[in-house]
DNA sequence: CGCTTTAGCTTAGTATAACAAATTTTCATC
DNA sequence: GATGAAAATTTGTTATACTAAGCTAAAGCG
């Protein structure tokens, strides 16, 4: 069963704080990258890896929502700059699995880290039960999102 | 007076959460996008004019958190498809003022639109107190943010 | 006034990002 | 083995993004 409908009132207003939210944190990216030698699209794509160890062209291009042949390019530089490397697979030759490299990895930790830093310094400003609730919220919010785009 | 110092754990969670809801997002906003003529930085360009009203290069810039150079690049083409106008200042032949045109204010505001219908529809999954919490908390990570981003 | 400095924007030059369409290579299947 | 499909790449084009250099108007100052 649906909930009644929120007050078009109250989306302009929860959409206006999200764009606020999302500048906040495009600025502090931006301004962690500067001393790394990684751009936004590249520390996004590392972190995939990271996280889901090697993949190929089309899961990675999957899971930063890009083109095929963006993530080609994207690949193609961050090899030149030795952060990951291409793996031909033996079974399937058509199919290339992206390897994160040491210099990769010692990068995108770095940044994470810095990025967690920030996170807990905006924390830090928040008590105990205000984090529980932002982590149910996040929760909520994003099994729901995905609900949606998945439709 | 700080708070009790985050646990890694939590903080790592959280992280993950505003990863993938962002990705989300920004997965919604390219498909809306796909169906009008314009891209996601001028998206957010003309909804902040259509916010502020007309704003110089250098205001637009730090909205956007861009150099000038590429404000200038930006606006250019959105001058070019005939969605703002340059007018210089009167008083002040140095300024120019980016001016939202019927046809940039149409294209945003459909846009804008169809955005807040996707947030609607994330919405319904939420109880009147459950969004009254959402409220609050973006609010408190909004402000918390520009603290420390202000730093 | 005449000079320098500053402010606001644009230009130039370069690298990256992003996409669609065409192509290549390999695999699967008939 | 021919044919079609799948995975990546190449091609071609446009947009983004930055730094550094340049331009022009305003402001400050002797």
């Amino acid at each position: 069963m649906e909930n009644e409908i929120t007050s078009a009132e109250s989306i302009v207003k929860i959409e206006k704080r999200l764009r606020y939210i999302s500048g906040m944190i495009k600025q502090n990216g931006r301004k962690i990258l500067h001393n790394y030698p990684i751009t936004s699209p590249q520390f996004v794509a590392l972190q995939w890896l990271l996280e889901e160890g090697d993949l190929t062209i089309g899961e990675l291009s999957n899971k930063i929502s890009l083109a095929f042949s963006t993530t080609t390019d994207l690949v193609d530089r961050m090899e030149k700059n030795e952060l990951v490397e291409r793996i031909r697979d033996d079974k399937d030759r058509r199919v290339v699995r992206i390897h994160l490299l040491d210099k990769g990895k010692v990068i995108i930790h770095e940044v994470i880290e810095k990025r967690q830093e920030y996170l807990q310094e905006v924390l830090d400003g928040f008590s105990p039960e205000e984090e529980t609730i932002l982590n149910e919220m996040l929760d909520s919010l994003y099994s729901r999102m995905k609900q949606v785009n998945e439709k």
